[in-house]
DNA sequence: CGGCGCCTTCACGAGGCCGTCACGGGCCGG
DNA sequence: CCGGCCCGTGACGGCCTCGTGAAGGCGCCG
């Protein structure tokens, strides 16, 4: 097990809980700190870049509410921060979430659980998506700055075009039909005559027509490819 | 009552259900859309923008976890998504939050948690409260003295300038379209002209036009994308 | 080998998108 | 009370894009 889970701040008095919450979580990968009361849990959040904090509400010192409330107004930090409290009443849980906490689960908890919600808050943190480029051959797309290259020179794309080479590049290097090219562009409202040629065409004109070997395929009667084709 | 509390795209088959939590939400100042079955909620999931996705897992046609991943990994959005179910073993939430679910809430539910789980995915979207130093080339803004400067000169920008020009450097080098510039800008209720186009044109005016080189270009049928463009 | 469909190529008009700019009203400070 | 700043709105014009139609080529099948 790798040391790469992330880092986490435990905040909690129980004994047995904290052991048992601090040793797993230590055990899965995950680079743990701990604090057993408000005032050192708070000095650790602040001082501290943590990836999550798990924080129990009931504390000696200063309770976990509070905590969290300070963390936001007067820390300013947006560490995510998952409650974990045996109090499971409606006004417990809006209040919680409502004081800057962006997960609550109630005891008595699964471990299992635990790590999935703090998965799931370090995943969105991490920047959730990856800005995806997508590669056929010499051609580069940029999804996030919708720029496509082609042997390091910039193309001139229309918006059309960009989403035909988008759907062809996704599925390359399998074939891609009419239908489904023409549902990804118009949706379910297609215009009336076939104007998927003329896009095509200007498509081609735009990525083929300036380089040596053609990337842009049809398949009579099937559809259209985007790949390399070896000789 | 503000109608700016967000949009909600609501994923069920239970019709009692479905009806009970829209008009909740919707009365609640949420701008409200639905969806009875798996396909057409993922067609809405991938078209349209919204600030949450609340996903049933039980669904006709394509089930949750099918639709979450298909929208994780083949549309790459990543809309929160709050899974609600009334499958309540460990590895249904283990399985749903590693799908790429955000949060993961158990019927029978209350209503009051719902929106408060939801409020808070929204709050951790809109995103950062700490203050940064944001740089795109010569350009330095501070979000915290909200003083923005080019090659070291202080630029005068209007509130709404101002809140253009963090969305976009907090993107950049990616596209933004120019609904998400408009919904970080007035929210969900915008102005009846098509206002942005002269804010655009006034922060072009005060962040381009005195420099050499343009740092804001226009993506045609895109958006708007805040980059320096190599040569 | 001939016909027929599928496909490519191309030009053009309508409309949409975008940049530019000026005007009037509201808010705030002097 | 006055003046300035900012914002929403509308108008205008230009450019780009899209949909459409027509003409011609290529392959497939009988």
């Amino acid at each position: 097990m790798s040391q790469s889970g992330g880092s986490i701040l435990l905040v909690e008095d129980h004994q047995d809980i904290a052991e048992m919450v601090y040793a797993y979580l230590e055990r899965r990968g995950y680079a743990m700190d701990y604090a057993a009361d408000g005032v050192t849990g708070l000095h650790l959040a602040v001082t501290q870049d943590y990836d999550v904090i798990v924080l129990d509400l009931m504390l000696p010192g200063m309770d976990g509410l509070e905590l969290c409330a300070k963390l936001r107004n007067e820390a300013r930090k947006d560490t995510p921060v998952l409650m974990l409290t045996a109090r499971d009443t409606l006004q417990d849980k809006v209040a919680g979430l409502d004081t800057g906490a962006d997960d609550y689960l109630v005891k008595p908890f699964e471990i299992q659980e635990l790590e999935a919600r703090v998965r799931a808050l370090i995943r969105r943190r991490q920047g959730g998506l990856a800005p995806e480029t997508l590669k056929v051959g010499d051609l580069v797309l940029d999804t996030g700055t919708l720029i496509a290259r082609r042997a390091g020179q910039e193309l001139a794309l229309t918006p059309i075009g960009l989403k035909l080479l988008t759907v062809l590049m996704r599925a390359s290097p399998r074939v891609v039909s009419r239908r489904d090219l023409e549902r990804q562009v118009w949706g379910e409202v297609l215009p009336d005559s076939d104007t998927l040629r003329s896009h095509l065409y200007n498509l081609r004109k735009t990525i083929d027509r300036p380089f040596e070997h053609a990337l842009l395929h049809t398949v009579h009667g099937a559809g259209y490819r985007l790949a390399v084709d070896d000789g």
